[in-house]
DNA sequence: AGGCTAATGTCAGCCACTGACAGATGACAA
DNA sequence: TTGTCATCTGTCAGTGGCTGACATTAGCCT
């Protein structure tokens, strides 16, 4: 028996039932990144995974919703710490000011909790699978718009607005998540896979929405 | 490829071959839409859908290739206008008004094309349940992604730029894709599903966008 | 120990989608 | 008109994602 190593020692003692469950869906995230970073995401049926953690085709479907749920069990976890991060900025900050600052502070803790789960290396081959598979950008998309969602009604109750009423927490979200996107898909398709890269990109691109926006480019 | 839109095209005469199949194509269209419409897209079977029309499930995806995509026929005539209605702008103009306007102007021509096709209201509805349906939203981000790509590279040729090293094409258009998305959606939520409403509701979110990025929100 | 409950495996089945092959049908030239 | 040919279509078999139903196993608790 393999044990996990850190001491955790949370309040409700896990159980030893919950601790298998809680191997079985990491061995599973595992297995299927892994799978999914070297043969691709068609190419790895879920008998595969399965197959890997000895485990049957039903199991897997209990612990995730669908082959892509599983792809993107990572990405939730970075999702949560940007939401959080965003909560957490001081009152009075200018609301596209929140947003720059979360999405960039946050990037430091996502790679460490990202890290407890799987390595860094293979979270980022799986985020270049995720860019170039149809299926799962598409899914990436949506998912990304539901984040835009959740920020937008933060945005809101922050400047004390009505988020159906107001129009601007939604429109700076998405116009922000547009940039977001930008920067991810030229930080995926580049060499340098780094954090600090992310984070260059990221401020780059962001700086450069005002200017996009403007009358004329050439005067920039 | 098949060029639908403007009449100076068809030299040479259908042949009842190619008639047929347009005649074909155009029943599963329709068909689809209809019981997508009715039933929603989950709720619709592709084999509902060609026994409808009395082909076979084969003929089906030879003529689509997959079932999402016979949902997105009508959404693809628009498309075409969108990009035809850039194209067309008057050089000089800025890249932000470029896309304000084609985007304002192409609807009504829009209309007609699809009119051809399905009754504009079961586009509509159609377009309902896009929003609603998890797969269908995402493609349809997924496709909304692909178009600015196409529209990044056309505003960065009117400005004589390269998009790979200069940011902000796919920037502004990313940032305007986000916002004519909150519109759709707004508009796909509300009541009022005319031309008009949609009309106002893109123009309002786009007035928007300058106060929702500035600093402080209370001085709107 | 024994009962309760939750996790797992097995099985059957639906649906989207595909390759291979065979038959039907316009197109076109002799 | 007829025969050849390319193309469209249907049938069939099979794969893979996904689900409901039911039986089995295994942690939990008294």
């Amino acid at each position: 028996m393999e044990t996990v190593g850190t001491a955790v020692d949370a309040l409700p003692r896990p159980g030893l039932r919950e601790r298998k469950k809680q191997r079985t869906r990491d061995a599973l995230v595992r297995a299927a990144l892994e799978l999914i970073a070297t043969r691709g995401y068609e190419g790895t049926t879920v008998d595969d995974i399965t197959a890997a953690v000895e485990v049957s085709q039903r199991t897997f479907f209990r612990y995730f919703a669908s082959k892509e749920d599983v792809a993107f069990f990572v990405a939730r976890l970075a999702e949560s710490h940007v939401v959080d991060a965003v909560r957490g900025r001081p009152p009075g900050e200018a609301p596209l000011e929140v947003l720059r600052r979360a999405v960039l502070d946050s990037w430091d803790t996502i790679n460490e909790a990202v890290e407890q789960l799987v390595p860094l290396d293979l979270h980022m081959r799986v985020y270049r699978v995720i860019e170039s598979t149809p299926a799962l950008l598409a899914a990436h998309l949506r998912r990304a718009t539901e984040l835009e969602e959740e920020l937008a009604r933060i945005i809101a109750e922050r400047e004390g607005l009505d988020v159906d009423a107001d129009p601007r927490p939604r429109i700076l979200v998405a116009a922000f998540g547009g940039v977001i996107r930008v920067a991810e898909r030229r930080w995926s398709a580049g060499d340098d896979l780094s954090t600090a890269a992310m984070r260059d990109l990221m401020t780059t691109c962001l700086d450069h929405v005002g200017p996009a926006l403007a009358e004329n480019w050439r005067t920039g």
